[in-house]
DNA sequence: ATTTTACATTGATATATATAAATATATCAA
DNA sequence: TTGATATATTTATATATATCAATGTAAAAT
């Protein structure tokens, strides 16, 4: 089934976009994306929260919230291991993104076709 | 070539996220999407604008604002045709959505594999 | 036990924005 | 031309949030 309905839903699904909808985050998921190897913090798959921190040059609270708002829709995992954080991308958020843009293709509109 | 690049533009990428983090704009687009064909005002393919204030509830200059929004970052297209404006789905703006989603699953994460 | 380290939470502030009232603009009707 | 209609713009306001300082919490090192 899928993870969500657009139409019965609509915050729901608003709040997955809110969270994608800041350059600061959009920055931390291609970085997760890229790394979902080893950190600087250990032989654990993930990325840990001092590494995010170089990568945006922000504080440490203000990375804090952003992963918050990030595991909070279901975009990121977190998992803790020992006095570390160690963070990936979960595939269901990615999954939901796909389901909202099927939602949006069930009826293209003809382009010009035959012209 | 891609619509953009989310590693040189994520303030783009992120403004096109905040046009769809917002409930009556989700709303919007799944209506623009089920309704490519004529609206209420007349023959021509879209949607007009009196039609998205009875389907919101909104008052006029909130629903102009929403559809500014959505058609400043590629997401609709708006086609002023008489008195009426007709708004459709622009099938570019679906496209940056997947070039995104592309970025984030190039490196998926391994999920127990062998176990 | 004490200190250090890594991250989370709280509180404060500045910016962004969703909303509607008032007004403006553009198009059509009479 | 005058009036009506459809949408856009301006202005004001309330809410959300991105940021950081201060503080809290938990785990490891000493």
């Amino acid at each position: 089934m899928g993870a969500f309905s657009l139409a019965s839903e609509p915050k729901a699904v608003a709040l997955l976009f809110k969270a994608l909808a800041d350059p600061v985050r959009l920055r931390i998921l291609l970085h997760l994306a890229r790394n979902p190897g080893a950190s600087c913090c250990g032989p654990e798959p993930g990325v840990c929260a001092c590494d995010l921190e170089r990568l945006t040059g922000l504080a440490q609270p203000t990375v804090s919230h952003h992963m918050a708002r990030l595991t909070s829709v279901g975009l990121v995992r977190a998992e803790k291991r020992g006095r570390w954080v160690y963070y990936r991308l979960e595939p269901q958020g990615l999954a939901q993104l796909r389901a909202f843009l099927s939602h949006l293709e069930t009826a293209p509109v003809p382009q010009e076709v035959g012209r």
